[in-house]
DNA sequence: AACCAGGGAAGAT
DNA sequence: ATCTTCCATGGT
């Protein structure tokens, strides 16, 4: 057992963060106690980690805790990134202060960008929840990792791209996946498989790169991209127009009848350019709960 | 019952 | 290039 603390240079709402994970029933939260439990799938093992808060927004302290003795500092650096602790949250606070967000971010201040725990766990779970109710999308993605993939320690780890390869059609339809999610999501996963799609390589990729790669597959389009850009890399500068939980969010800032256009929404998003990711994760929650 | 859901492919202009 | 229509289900 090790355990290490850290603390991030600006403000920091983990609680928050913590109440966007406890959405997804594969991860296990523990608000009182303030904590997730992260699944890390190293080179041939696997660990579970804890994370958990030890401060506050404005003083922001977290430790780390796994009970897998073997390469802490690889395991440390990943929880580092996912969480994106070092990135200053005061700075992206200060730039929204210029523009007609400022109110919101007053309200909602250091909500972070953290990333999904793996690439391919995260690009699966984005194709998954592809227009789908929340509550359903959740139930598929649920039932889709409790049959194919792993269990330890109460965490669930997604099934392998192999695994998943390997699957034939029918085993996601009884699942209730439709034959075109299906086809999706196996069809893609045999991708990586047979070395045709290196995610781990388009994520040194700038942006259009990345579009102009995976939006080639069948099943991935500018919503996936963008997703999988902003939670699974954690960039900074995605604005998905076409999400409608964005368009109700501006439909409600902007005090509109209906929702406005994506075309007028990727306009009016260039003035939060180069942080749109946070006008937009932070018009996401002004809308939840 | 009708319409929507944190879309995308395929077909039609 | 841009616009419809269809895909499949569960939720409200």
């Amino acid at each position: 057992m090790w355990k290490e603390y850290y603390h991030a240079p600006g403000m920091y709402d983990f609680d928050y963060s913590l109440r966007r994970l406890s959405m997804d029933p594969l991860i296990r939260t523990n608000m009182k106690e303030r904590y997730v439990d992260v699944p890390v799938r190293l080179e041939n093992d696997r660990a579970v980690v804890r994370v958990k808060a030890e401060g506050d927004i404005e003083k922001p302290v977290f430790s780390v805790m796994s009970d897998h003795n073997e390469e802490q500092d690889v395991i440390f650096e990943h929880i580092r990134n996912i969480f994106q602790w070092d990135k200053d949250l005061n700075d992206i606070h200060q730039f929204f202060q210029q523009t007609e967000l400022s109110m919101l971010f007053h309200q909602y201040q250091g909500t972070p960008i953290v990333r999904d725990f793996n690439l391919y766990d995260s690009l699966m779970k984005v194709i998954i929840h592809q227009q789908l109710n929340m509550k359903f999308a959740y139930t598929l993605s649920t039932r889709f990792v409790q049959t194919f993939g792993e269990e330890e320690d109460g965490s669930w780890f997604y099934p392998t791209p192999e695994k998943v390869a390997s699957l034939e059609y029918d085993y996601l339809r009884n699942l209730q996946f439709s034959q075109r999610k299906a086809e999706y999501v196996i069809d893609t996963s045999r991708l990586i498989v047979d070395g045709e799609l290196d995610l781990q390589k388009l994520s040194k990729l700038p942006n259009d790169e990345v579009l102009k790669t995976l939006g080639k597959i069948r099943g991935i389009g500018p919503w996936t991209v963008q997703n999988w850009l902003l939670f699974a890399l954690g960039r900074d500068d995605l604005f998905p127009a076409a999400d409608i939980g964005i368009q109700n969010a501006l439909k409600k800032w902007w005090q509109l009848d209906e929702k406005p256009s994506k075309k007028d929404i990727e306009k009016k998003s260039m003035e939060w350019s180069p942080f749109r990711s946070y006008a937009a994760l932070t018009l996401w929650r002004s809308i939840e709960g």
